[in-house]
DNA sequence: CTAAACCTTGCATAGTCTGCAAATTTTGCA
DNA sequence: TGCAAAATTTGCAGACTATGCAAGGTTTAG
């Protein structure tokens, strides 16, 4: 995991140039945010902006942060509840997420104006689901449950961040509890239809 | 609900044009039509295309069939077990979107490969997934639960779609039942912690 | 210290999308 | 039927996005 010099400086002009993007954006929204304005702020050329970030919607999004191998792990590997361990991959999750506020309230304010922009998320999302599905898979016989549950956990992350927006006296963390009891809630109301069958 | 022949006319030309779109792009991918392309093959000027769609990915997507006010009411002011009611409605909508197959299909295709595509449908489910927890939420009393099934109900769609085009034996209703098992699986999972809490 | 690998940059170019105003078509009504 | 008003289509100009390419500069490893 030992990054080269290169790659590190790599890293920081590319985190700089999504800080300046998100920064830009804020005033008028990305759409109105030339490539040639973002480059010129970060101290590159245009043409090499382009070789950090395919687009300027790319850049305003940047890299989230990606599981961890050991929470992946904790995940496959898990012994308790397994709706404990997803409420504790959530959490961790949302520690790492933490770090960051700044920039997710930035780019929860570009994903509400820019369609492009909703999609590159979205697209990081899709790749999220199906690696907790192949690790869920691990712990799970119906493949469909697998895909069930891990659409919810990126889904309450979405929740999540968006609650703790809307109000603003909620840390991220509080706001991943009410999210998480609204998921259990609902967990109750689809799985009682199964036990009403059961017992028919 | 009744149209004026201009607006009739208005939709036609639009499915038009989608259909051209989704046709020219399953040949090299969207990315590689061009307006002037669409344009040409739909019989109208490319200055014209753009008093239709926003652009191209938007022309791709077009029009998913809306919840009607009948889907609606049904769930808002059902009586039944809520999950039973949750699964009509996705019968119903997984019936209307059987109307169009082939069109299905294409976007599936289209999605693959094209962020903006994936952030225009994204708003689409943005929307819908407001209105479903708009009309849970007048018979749950708490907001999250709405939330949480709202999501589960949008992304059922989104999981079926996937898995009738990944398992081709399957029709889309089928495939529904299919997923639907999974989600009532995953909530059994999910709402088994809050058992265990409330035991202890 | 140097050759190879890698990065940055400018330039040319194809393509997207918008505003505007002229031309054309449709509509409602006398 | 015929015509004025309303709506739509279209061409054109122009700002912006994004890519390939090749020249020039910098970093790296041995």
């Amino acid at each position: 995991m030992t990054l080269s010099l290169r790659e590190k400086r790599r890293q920081e002009t590319g985190f700089q140039i999504q800080k300046e993007t998100l920064k830009l954006a804020m005033e008028n929204g990305l759409d109105s945010v030339t490539t040639d304005e973002i480059a010129a702020k970060s101290g590159i050329s245009t043409r090499t902006f382009f070789n950090y970030y395919p687009n300027k919607e790319a850049a305003a999004i940047g890299h989230p942060p990606a599981f961890t191998d050991s929470q992946m792990a904790a995940l496959r590997d898990g012994t308790g509840p397994l709706a404990t361990d997803l409420k504790q991959f959530l959490d961790s999750q949302i520690a790492a997420l933490s770090e960051r506020e700044d920039i997710i309230r930035m780019v929860g304010h570009v994903l509400r104006s820019n369609d492009k922009a909703r999609g590159i998320l979205e697209g990081i999302l899709v790749a999220e689901r199906r690696l907790l599905k192949d690790a869920l898979l691990a712990r799970l016989d119906n493949r469909q449950s697998a895909v069930s549950l891990a659409a919810n956990v990126t889904d309450a992350i979405r929740a999540t961040i968006f609650l703790w927006q809307k109000e603003k006296d909620l840390t991220l963390a509080a706001a991943l509890d009410v999210v998480w009891d609204g998921v259990t809630n609902a967990a109750e109301i689809l799985a009682s239809t199964h036990k009403n069958e059961a017992r028919s």
